[in-house]
RNA sequence: GGGCGUGUAGCUCAGCGGUUAGAGCAUCUGCCUUACAAGCAGAGGGUCCCCGGUUCGAAUCCGGGCUCGCCCA
């Protein structure tokens, strides 16, 4: 093994391998418990970015876990097809190779275009999973656009519209200019745009000298203009309502009315009301029965409506048009003015309210039940837990506001809507293509023509839970995996998606898809910015895992993120988990090589003998006390990724194998094997706890790091089959969980380990502050408090405080008198370690020493003194609080007493 | 305007009623000690955003304010 870790030689060969014998694939089994996981489909179009990385690496840590808890785990991989980015994306892509359009191809010759793409580039992201070391079931891989899928969007589309949930209507929606096709209300983004608020007059009918001003963001909507609205308790206009006002230029006259949505505050506090681009003009515009003009193209060119202006980008007829209102005297005056513009999460565009035919589902009633899942019970219990908690008051607040749900687009990729029209105009939703000559089943008419319009892709991805096992079929597999357990996704998923596969879910399968949503932490960048392509400041994993290793960036992120707080990430932090890998690494290389001979000396033992070893018999304190603490780690690491605290079992694993393995265990070790100390018995038991340990260090970090677990562990194999005396498992990936046994603690042995601990810094700590020659001998003086604390302390523990604090020697006496000329460290307790200093060094140094910890020590007294001389708190603390307080005063004031004492003596010298 | 989150060491963040408030990075000092310099040992560094309240006791709970961020309208 090289002393630096190559995760690039491993990371391919253990996933081949991995593969190979086909230990991600979910075979039903009923002796198992199933445990499900739906991945959040991606883009097809998509490549990975740092939050699909971390994502799916948490989703991985579960699977992970689960399968090496024994349970059948499945997880499910795929895309989905994206309606909109990929065919504008092969809509670009061919009009750049070839100069064709999709409309010169046609639409089956478009959407045969696509599919060859698809099959060419669309299972980029997929590999990129693989690369991540992703354990899904390959074998189970679907896309939205399947066959299979596609039944499923089918047969929901059609029981939706039997029980007439699926309606038709001219309304406002979300246009898309550049895209030229409807959007919901969730694929909009707004942002801030600086604008100008332009004040228009609009003259009386009857008096074309006067006007009222209206002040509007948008004047070239003005040839959609059917009335002017002000607040019915506005003085101001209280004569003008009634009246009529005529549209400059385009010479129409509206009415005066009285709504009281308007702000009188906003402007002059009269507006124009435009009902046909215009949401809340919409609403007025019902409201008081109002004409409704459309003067916009499907390409966001004015229409007919606007006359002269007709053919022009909306955006520039809005500066001619203001340029001649101004010549006409009917531009009152422009101010500065910011305001919120939807935009296009697609296209990136101006959204336009617009109205026409499209597709709706009614949401209300699909979403009664979505909530109920998720609400709290009367014993504040739920039926689908989010993690965090605080997300389902997003779900819930979202639900229970929600609107109809505008589902057709005007595209060619997709789910064709399954409806049909006779010559009338009828409709119907068909399970099935008609055949040639069907008729409509009421009206009795041929059938002529299927709805142009796809569905929006969320109407197969809310399937997605239940149409990936197979449904509408009844399934063994839907029977046995589903619900699912756990569903991780990013938090504007939480109503584009995951309210609605809730909705789909009860609605089709009867039944919540899944128990717990976890919404894992966004990751920003060094300022705390959202990557964006725009901004340019996207961190690519790609790079990352060539730059650190797939793992590093597997621990990292998790390292990071606690509680779903977002992260701020830079390349640089990505050096943590490098760094722990290659900790790890070294341990185990120092593991490995301490055990060339560790075969051969089993063999020389009998059955119950090795069988004694490989169960963790130990007698040595430092053994007790790495079986002790590993056994905590498998407790807290086994509790915190079963509550989906990632962050916490990232950080309990870190701080083991580092500061307790690594630092302490390691080195308290290493004389029993490299100097025969305790002799050869005692070298064996090292050996066996150095394999069990890593073991399961290995096994706690495996789903975190699952390549350079499996590259240790395979070396580690051959040994684990020597001590248990049977083959260990094929893989890590597939081996058991560690179990945590109470009678693995070992509590007495921890107090004296940690003893054994506080006295080796305390000579560290002189030694260091002293600037002592590592290579200078130095003897130490252990002041034990009292017999017990020197108890603590046998002859091999003296022997590990020798080595690992860099004393030749060291003596141990009740109340030992502190040398002439000595440093000294308060271990606490009454504990305190001295080193003799002469010809060392500067007395000064140590005086000042001395000073700085008595005044630390004074204020601590001082604290204790006034709270123990409170009343209050004397009688209404508990009374180990108090009492502790009291044992800790009388502590601290001997130790003041000592450090005085030592004050005294130094002072003379250090002149 | 409403909701959610956040404010703790130079930076990134833990801790969320009871020891003298912690970690990683950065800084300083000393070490190439035969697992690891991507390392080892040691050290310094904090009005826990502000004001008030509850409590014997508040970084932690409550109220109010301020900061920054996100979401919805």
């Amino acid at each position: 093994m090289p002393p630096r870790f190559a995760p690039g030689t491993i990371e391919n060969k253990w996933y081949q391998f991995w593969q190979e014998h086909a230990l991600f694939k979910a075979v039903r089994d009923i002796r198992k418990k199933p445990f499900t996981i739906m991945i959040p489909p991606p883009n097809v179009t998509g490549a990975l970015h740092m939050g699909h990385a971390l994502n799916n690496t948490l989703q991985d840590v579960v699977a992970r876990f689960k399968r090496m808890q024994g349970f059948c785990v499945l997880w499910l991989p795929g895309t989905d097809h994206a309606g909109i980015a990929t065919q504008a994306v092969v809509e670009k892509k061919l009009l750049k190779d070839e100069g064709k359009s999709r409309q010169e191809l046609g639409r089956e010759g478009f959407i045969a275009e696509i599919w060859k793409w698809k099959d060419e580039y669309g299972n980029r992201i997929l590999n990129q999973l693989r690369q991540l070391g992703a354990s899904c079931d390959w074998s189970r891989t679907r896309f939205t656009l399947d066959e299979g899928l596609s039944r499923a969007v089918r047969e929901s589309f059609v029981k939706l519209w039997e029980k007439g949930l699926i309606y038709r209507g001219y309304r406002m929606i979300n246009w898309d200019c550049k895209l030229e096709t409807a959007i919901s209300d969730d694929e909009i983004e707004t942002s801030e745009v600086k604008s100008s608020l332009w004040y228009l007059r609009y003259p009386y009918k009857d008096n074309p000298e006067k006007y009222v001003v209206v002040a509007t963001t948008r004047p070239e909507t003005m040839f959609g203009d059917t009335a002017v609205a002000v607040n019915p308790n506005d003085e101001r206009f209280k004569s003008d309502i009634g009246k009529t006002v005529v549209l400059p230029i385009a010479g129409r006259e509206v009415p005066i009315i009285a709504d009281d949505t308007v702000n009188p505050e906003f402007g002059t506090g009269a507006v124009k009301v435009t009902p046909g681009h215009d949401f809340a003009d919409y609403e007025r515009g019902q409201r008081h029965n109002l004409p409704m003009i459309n003067v916009l193209n499907k390409d966001g060119t004015l229409n007919e409506q606007a006359g002269k202006y007709a053919g022009q980008d909306r955006l520039k007829a809005r500066k001619s048009l203001v340029e001649e209102l101004d010549a006409l005297g009917l531009l009152e005056r422009v101010e500065d003015y910011t305001h919120q513009v939807p935009h296009s999460d697609r296209s990136k565009t101006p959204v336009e309210p617009l109205l026409s035919d499209q597709w709706f589902v009614s949401m209300k009633p699909l979403a009664r039940p979505a909530i109920e899942y998720v609400k709290p019970n009367a014993e504040g219990k739920r039926e689908i837990t989010f993690v965090p908690e605080r997300w389902e008051k997003v779900y819930l607040n979202w639900l229970e506001s929600v609107r109809d749900w505008c589902i057709s687009r005007q595209l060619w990729w997709g789910h064709r809507i399954p409806v049909w029209y006779d010559a009338d105009g009828n409709t119907v939703a068909l399970r099935e293509d008609p055949a040639p000559g069907a008729v409509h089943p009421t009206s009795g008419k041929p059938l002529v023509r299927q709805d142009d319009d796809v569905l929006d892709t969320w109407a197969s991805s809310w399937l997605w839970p239940f149409s990936t096992l197979g449904w509408p079929e009844k399934t063994s597999d839907l029977d046995y995996f589903y619900p699912t357990h756990f569903l991780s996704t990013a938090r504007d998923i939480i109503y584009l998606w995951v309210a609605r596969m809730v909705m789909a879910s009860h609605e089709f399968m009867g039944e919540k898809p899944f128990s717990t949503v976890y919404i894992h932490a966004t990751v920003l960048d060094a300022q705390g910015r959202r990557m964006s392509k725009s901004l340019n400041n996207g961190i690519d994993p790609i790079d990352m895992f060539s730059q650190w290793g797939v793992d590093a960036v597997r621990l990292t992120l998790p390292l990071l993120t606690s509680e779903g707080q977002d992260i701020k990430l830079s390349e640089s932090k990505f050096e943590m988990g490098r760094n722990f890998c290659n900790k790890l690494w070294n341990a185990s290389r120092f593991v490995l090589t301490n055990l060339g001979d560790f075969e051969d000396q089993l063999k020389a033992l009998s059955d119950n003998e090795r069988a004694a070893l490989a169960e963790g018999q130990v007698s040595e304190l430092e053994d007790c006390f790495i079986e002790g603490k590993l056994t905590s780690a498998i407790v807290d690491v086994t509790d915190a990724i079963e509550r989906y605290k990632f962050n916490d079992a990232a950080q309990a694993m870190y701080h083991f194998v580092w500061d307790e393995f690594c630092d302490w265990y390691l080195e308290a070790v290493k004389p029993r094997l490299y100097e025969g100390k305790g002799g050869e018995r005692s070298r064996l038991r090292a050996q066996a706890t150095l394999v069990r340990a890593l073991d399961g260090i290995l096994k706690l970090l495996h789903p975190y790091v699952p390549f350079i677990t499996e590259e240790i562990w395979q070396n580690l194999r051959p040994l684990l089959a020597a001590l248990r005396g049977a083959t260990p498992e094929l893989s890590l990936a597939i081996a058991a969980w560690p179990k945590a046994s109470k009678d693995r603690v070992f509590e007495p042995e921890q107090r004296r380990f940690t003893f054994v601990q506080q006295v080796t810094r305390a000579f560290r700590n002189i030694r260091a502050e002293h600037a002592i020659d590592p290579k200078t001998a130095i003897n130490g003086v252990l002041r034990a408090a009292d017999k017990d604390a020197m108890d603590m302390l046998g002859s091999a523990e003296r022997e590990t405080i020798c080595k690992l604090g860099g004393l030749s020697a060291l003596k141990v006496e009740v109340g030992a008198r502190k040398p002439k000329a000595a440093a000294t460290a308060a271990i606490g307790g009454g504990n305190e370690a001295y080193v003799s200093l002469e010809g060392l060094i500067d007395f000064k140094m140590e005086l000042l020493r001395l000073e700085a910890s008595r005044a630390k020590l004074e204020d601590g007294v001082r604290k204790l003194k006034n709270k123990l001389e409170n009343l209050s708190y004397l009688e209404r603390a508990p009374r180990d609080v108090v009492q502790r307080d009291r044992d800790k005063l009388s502590d601290l004031i001997a130790e003041l007493e000592r450090i005085d004492k030592h004050i005294e003596e130094v002072k003379p010298l250090a002149k």
